[in-house]
DNA sequence: CAATGAAATTTCAAAAAACGAGACGGCATT
DNA sequence: AATGCCGTCTCGTTTTTTGAAATTTCATTG
C-alpha cells in the first residue's frame, strides 16, 4: 500500500501540474505499453484520481483519439491519434536531416556531439549522437543547461547587445557548477568577447569535473542564430588543443545544418 | 480578407470546444505541413485568438514537446512530443495485426472491409482497407454511424439483452437514411432475432443508397464481442446473395482477428 | 437468484485554469 | 526618427477541471 502511494505521488508530481501536462503524461502511460489500458491501470500508473482519468479518457475517446478495445472496459490508440503521430514524425524533415549531419560528423571525429538551442534563459539540448568509445557522458536530448558554463551558451551570449545579455543574466544568476565556472559577470565578459572574436566557444570543466566541449553556431541567413552544434568528451580524451583542431570538422557541418535550416523554400507563405 | 475569415470559423469549430480540443487542433495544425510554425500562421489556421495560441505554445514549449526554431520565431516539433509519437507507433501492435488481416481479406474477397466496434451508441469504423476496384465507397476510419441501419450496429444489438437493447436505442432514434431504413421497432427486432440466429448480418441499402454491407462478428474470450469485420461494396457487384458466399472467408478472417484480441498473454497483470 | 464486491460512472460545489480584449514593446523596414 | 508588424504581457471574466463521495453496473459467488 504505501510503495503503491509513493510511486503514485512520484508520477504525478513529475509529469503533471497543468491539466495539458496531466493530459500528456497519460497518452505517455497509454504509449509507453502494447498492451491493453483498463482505468484502474492507468489511475495507478499515472496517480490521479479514479474521475479525473476516467474524465480525460472520455474526452480522448468522444474525440477519436483513444478508442475501447475488447469489452469497452480498455482502451487504445484511436484513428485520429495515430494520424496525428504518423503526420508528426513524416513531417518533421528538419529533425531527420539534422540528425544526418549529426551522425556524420560522430562518424568522422569520434566524439558525441550535440545540437544545442536557446530557450528562455538555458540551453536546451535538441539532439545528440554518441561516440562509440565506452567512456562516455551520458547526457539526454532535451535536458537544459545553464547559459554561463556551457559552450553553446557562450556563444549565445556573445551574439547578443550588450543590454540583452545583461537582461538574461539578470534571470539566471551565475551558479558555481565547478571550480572552473566562471562566476563573476567581468570573466563571463571577458571570455564572451574572446568567443565572438573567435567563433567558437569552449567549456573546459565549468560545468562537469571532467567534460570539454567546443560549440560553434550554426550561421543563420541574416543575423544572430539559435543553434549551435558541440562536441563533447571526457578530458582524457580532449584536451583543448586537440579540440581546437576539430574546429573546422565542427565548422563544416555547422554549414551543412545551416543549409537545412534556412532553404529560401521555407520563406514561401504556402 | 472574407475568405480567411471564413476558413478561420470553420477550423475552430470543427476542432475545438474545450481546451484539451483547441490543443490537438493545432498539434493538428502543427503536425499537418513540414514547414516553421510562426504564431501569426498558427492563429490564422486555427482561429483562434492570439494570446491563447501564444499560451498554448508556451505551455508545449516549456514541456519540450515543441521547441522553437531559427530566431526564436517558429516552433516545431520537441523531443517529448517525438518520442511520444514513436511509442504511440510502435506499441501498438494491435492495429498493425489486424490491418493485415483486414489487407489479406480485402485480397481474397476484392471488396472493401472494415473493422466496426460500438462506441457509445453508434458504430465506429476502426479500419479500413479499400479494394482496388475503380467504383467504390469512400468512408474513412474514425468516422461513425448509427446502429440501426449498419451490418455491424445489428450484430452489436443481437448480441444484447432486450433491455439493453432498448436502453441504447432510446437515445437513437430511428431516423430513415433511405427508403430501406427499418424505422419501426418492431420490424427492427424482428432483423435482430434473425441476426442473432444466423450469426451475420446485412445491410442493404439501408444507410446509403446503392450500398450494401454483411458484417460478421469477431468472437471473444467469452460473452459478447465489440468488434465486427464487415464487407460494404456497391450492389452493382454485390447483392445479398453473392454476399452470402463470402461469409466463409469473412468468419475465417473473423477468427484471425479473435486470436489477436484476446491471446492468453494479455491477461496478465504486468 | 439474491448477495457480494470490484470496477466503472455520475454528481456537484469548490478551486484552478483558460480565455481574450487590449496594452505594450522590440525589431525591422522605410 | 517614424511606421507597422509581431510577439508578449496584464487582468478581470468565463469556463473547465477537480476529486470526494455516492451510485450504478456487472460478473461472480454463495
Amino acid at each position: 500500500m504505501k510503495v503503491v502511494k509513493a510511486v503514485e505521488t512520484e508520477v504525478a508530481a513529475e509529469l503533471g501540474d497543468t491539466p495539458t501536462m496531466r493530459l500528456f503524461a497519460l497518452l505517455e502511460v497509454i504509449a509507453a505499453r502494447d498492451q491493453r489500458h483498463g482505468l484502474q491501470d492507468l489511475v495507478e500508473q499515472t496517480g490521479l484520481p479514479k474521475p479525473t482519468v476516467y474524465r480525460m479518457l472520455q474526452q480522448l475517446e468522444a474525440a477519436s483519439l483513444l478508442q475501447r478495445e475488447g469489452n469497452g472496459r480498455h482502451y487504445g490508440i484511436g484513428t485520429r491519434l495515430r494520424r496525428l503521430a504518423e503526420n508528426l514524425l513524416l513531417n518533421d524533415s528538419l529533425h531527420g536531416a539534422r540528425h544526418t549531419v549529426l551522425r556524420h560528423l560522430v562518424d568522422e571525429i569520434g566524439e558525441s556531439c550535440n545540437l544545442t538551442a536557446l530557450s528562455g534563459s538555458e540551453v536546451v539540448y535538441l539532439d545528440r549522437v554518441e561516440t562509440a568509445a565506452p567512456l562516455r557522458f551520458y547526457l539526454h536530448p532535451g535536458s537544459r543547461v545553464p547559459v554561463h558554463c556551457s559552450a553553446s551558451g557562450k556563444i549565445f551570449l556573445a551574439q547578443m547587445s550588450p543590454a540583452q545579455r545583461r537582461r538574461l543574466l539578470a534571470n539566471a544568476p551565475l551558479e558555481p557548477y565547478t571550480a572552473q565556472t566562471l562566476t563573476n559577470m567581468e570573466d563571463l565578459e571577458r571570455e564572451v568577447q574572446r568567443v565572438r572574436k573567435d567563433g567558437f566557444a569552449l567549456d573546459n570543466e565549468e560545468f562537469l569535473p571532467g567534460l570539454l566541449c567546443i560549440a560553434a553556431p550554426v550561421p543563420a541567413e541574416s543575423g544572430p542564430t539559435n543553434l549551435c552544434i558541440a562536441v563533447q568528451a571526457p578530458v582524457i580524451r580532449l584536451d583543448p588543443a586537440k579540440a581546437r583542431k576539430l574546429l573546422p570538422a565542427l565548422q563544416r557541418a555547422a554549414l551543412a545544418l545551416s543549409r537545412i535550416d534556412s532553404p529560401p523554400e521555407l520563406r514561401e507563405r504556402a
